[in-house]
RNA sequence: GGCCUGGUCGCCAAGUGGUAAGGCAGAGCUCUGCAAAAGCUCCACCGCCGGUUCAAAUCCGGCCCAGGCCUCCA
């Protein structure tokens, strides 16, 4: 079950063809750093496609680049190189950012400038059958000729008219009306067109590119909420109009925004953060298990919080966006300074219970691997041979991910309790089937989710030196303290030990204590 | 002004007709030299009012509040 933007209900994944199914999804126009907005444009369609290929479907992911468009040309113009670069390295940057946060390649990623030929043809298309007219080297969409404009965003002409705030352009015949072509200013990049020299208008890229590689109908479109109106009700106009049958995409499917501090995010300083910057403080999977915490249609905050770097207390959004001086202890606030304290408080629980899901998953495999040859046979425990299905479920039901996660917990916790047991306490078979197949099972649940893949030492290692790091610790210095630590433990110098305890807590070190050797986290 | 979401435990957040998932925080306890980690126990009648129904957080109406879109935007 999917939830479909067009009947504003769920409804089973209507698929053009058995088993197989086309998903386009908006990708981002490079012009600059992508922001923790394109993380979760991304992050949602990932899992939907390893949902969807979890099932058996063959899917063809396509995830356009949209690397021509003002913003580009006017970036360009600003640092004096080519939009060509720009587009280059910011496509490059995207890449890197997806990466780190684990999103599958789509299988197709087109360019816009490398699909003007389809996109000229489209246009044209439209001028022939009366749905677009060129007016001074531009060509414009008559949007009063498509009847079911509107149908998308719930919207009909005559409302849009009635709070119409759109910018006068002599050139339309109707302020309604978008551009399919704009004609070239001088130095502009621009393309050869009926029409004359000029570049592709923002919406119909995706028309023409869908319909290259997934055809006039497909089964799924997907992109943040914010498209919805005008982006995907234009290409609903240009694809329809254009190939003049009912259905372009089967199924609508919209993200929710991204919130930093309950306020929409914008570049005016203070509530726009990058992925790069994010995933620079946080694990990269605390912050995908932060964002699949919350239903993909519903909004996401961030909660922000920066401390006074003098005296501790926190700050306003007001200074932390605009400066000034603390109101606590007066100090002069420095903007960079206070970015470099920045902490999102969400983010640390979600890495705090990633950390302990893959402390957990350590602990199970150290358990497994060491049972001797000849393991005990048993069945698994009830909460922990439904944990699969249960996470399925929830899944399939409109992707939620939420839902999925919080199946989890249960057998979660019933795992530590059958590993942390005393002997005598648990059945051997039982407690060695439910560790075995909640290894095996989990390993289903983090190929759905894109967490929870790494080996867990290795991950609970990287996070730990992540956090050393960033708190200028000195881990050399960690190890022989808690050596020392160990050796006062083992004479049974109690008050030695725990005066080292308390001198490590006050370096924001945790110890847990172990037979022999004690281990340390922050 | 038009269109559209959402208001669920201190915080975050699932749940679209049958008497409220989960996480964090909090309280008590087990384990521990003391801790930590882990575990156990406890912790909400769902913005307000009215209606439909045997039965509503879930459906309908009204109200209050918050937010989004209508302009580039994931």
């Amino acid at each position: 079950m999917l939830y479909d933007t067009m009947t504003a209900e769920k409804r089973p994944l209507a698929l053009l063809e058995p088993g197989r199914c086309g998903l386009y999804v908006c990708g981002p126009t490079v012009y600059d750093m992508s922001h923790i907005g394109h993380a979760r444009a991304a992050i949602v369609p990932d899992v939907l496609v390893r949902a969807l290929r979890a099932t058996g479907l063959a899917v063809t992911y396509v995830r356009n680049i949209t690397d021509i468009d003002d913003k580009i040309i006017r970036r360009a113009a600003a640092e004096g190189v080519s939009p060509e670069e720009i587009a280059a390295r910011y496509t490059e940057e995207y890449h890197r950012d997806l990466a780190s946060l684990g999103c599958v390649a789509p299988d197709v990623e087109p360019r816009v400038t490398e699909n003007i030929d389809g996109i000229v043809e489209m246009i044209g298309r439209l001028i022939e059958r009366g749905l677009a007219y060129a007016q001074d080297g531009d060509v414009y969409y008559r949007v009063a000729r498509f009847a079911e404009y509107g149908a998308l965003s719930g919207r009909n002409l005559g409302d849009m008219r009635a709070g119409a705030r759109v910018e006068v352009n002599e050139r339309k015949d109707d302020p309604l009306d978008f551009a399919l072509w704009k004609g070239a200013k001088p130095g502009e990049p621009a393309w050869t067109s009926p029409w004359g020299e000029g570049r592709p208008g923002w919406h119909i890229e995706c028309s023409a590119m869908s319909r290259r590689y997934l055809g006039e109908t497909f089964d799924i479109h997907a992109g943040g909420r914010d498209l919805i109106f005008p982006h995907h009700e234009n290409e609903i106009a240009q694809s329809q109009g254009a190939c003049g049958h009912g259905t372009f995409a089967r199924h609508w499917l919209h993200n929710g925004f991204v919130d930093f501090a309950g306020e929409k995010m914008s570049k005016s300083l203070g509530n726009f953060f990058t992925i790069r910057e994010v995933v620079a403080l946080y694990p990269a999977e605390a912050l995908r298990f932060f964002i699949l915490g919350v239903h993909y249609r519903s909004g996401v905050n961030f909660d922000v919080e920066v401390p006074c770097p003098s005296c501790g207390a926190p700050l306003s959004a007001e200074v932390q966006q605009h400066g000034g001086t603390c109101p606590s202890c007066q100090a002069a606030l420095d903007l960079d300074e206070l970015r470099r304290g920045l902490r999102f408080p969400g983010l640390e629980e979600a890495d705090e219970r990633v950390a302990a899901i893959y402390d957990a998953l350590a602990r199970a495999r150290a358990f497994v691997d060491g049972v001797g040859p000849a393991p005990p046979s048993g069945d698994p425990s009830a909460a922990i041979a439904g944990m699969l299905s249960r996470f399925r479920a929830a899944i399939a039901d409109d992707l939620n991910t939420a839902a999925a996660i919080a199946a989890l917990s249960e057998p979660l916790r019933e795992l530590n309790r059958l590993l942390s047991a005393k002997k005598k306490e648990v059945d051997p078979g039982l407690r060695y089937a439910s560790a075995a197949r909640f290894l095996a099972d989990f390993s289903a649940v983090s190929e759905q989710l894109g967490i929870f893949g790494a080996e867990p030492a290795l991950y609970l290692a990287a996070r730990r030196d992540q956090k050393a790091a960033r708190r200028r610790l000195d881990t050399a210095q960690v190890d022989e303290m808690v050596a020392q630590r160990d050796r006062a433990r083992a004479e049974k110098r109690w008050k030695e030990a725990d005066a080292l305890r308390d001198a490590l807590a006050s370096m924001g070190v945790l110890i847990q204590d172990g037979v022999v050797s004690s281990t340390w986290t922050l």
